[in-house]
DNA sequence: TTAACATTCAACCAAAAGGTTGAATATATT
DNA sequence: AATATATTCAACCTTTTGGTTGAATGTTAA
């Protein structure tokens, strides 16, 4: 089972929207980090730092080749966060299914 | 169809624990202001603070009723939220789909 | 009407986030 | 060997975030 704490750090790293944006990117598809950092307005260095986010976050993963660092796209801590936002979610879908219920039952005593 | 920003808000919104127990909190059913507070070790102030940002991702809602103000969970903004998390889930996941398609074509023609 | 309670507002503070620029490191090209 | 490329490291700056305390506001209770 992961840490408590992965939860925290993959959603912070997703509540960027240029770090959603990078993940878009990578993905479709694999990508050095320069390529992952051109259509940015912003410097180079500024992308590597949101890529470091995102890599503590193991939503985006390292592979060097000689000056290259490819980048790709981790899907797994994304599940874990789905994980947390559907029980979240249903959690209060099923009180809401409750109080219908209750609401039905009384009816019928009217 | 809802502003763009709002998965932001919503994202940014999750992205801090205490947030996320104060809405765990509230998913088991409205309370006050006070008494969603009590179990933290924060000031009062501090988690009036997170219950403004949950309100402004639309996360809680707010009924005043005298001096008291009741707040609720709101589940449609994760709707959001984990519709994104799937969709850039299983765009990936697609993307494996096919190359695992084209792995096993190419092992019919060994 | 005074006192207690529930809540926010305002001012402040420290730490973190997101950005910049410039230098350092490592690899590739000529 | 010299130069160009890919990337990070380090120092710095500004804004945002998460917290504090103290005062203000409005509501209920004695």
């Amino acid at each position: 089972m992961p840490p408590p704490k992965t939860l925290a750090r993959t959603l912070l790293a997703l509540a960027d929207p240029t770090r959603r944006a990078i993940l878009q990117r990578l993905s479709a598809g694999e990508a050095r980090v320069t390529d992952v950092a051109q259509p940015f307005k912003m410097s180079l260095n500024a992308v590597s730092k949101h890529i470091l986010v995102l890599e503590r976050a193991r939503l985006v993963q390292r592979r060097k080749v000689g000056r290259d660092h490819f980048l790709s796209y981790r899907a797994e801590p994304l599940d874990a966060a789905a994980q947390w936002i559907e029980q979240t979610r249903h959690f209060w879908a099923n009180r809401l299914d409750a109080l219908e219920k209750l609401l039905r039952d009384e009816d019928m005593n009217k």
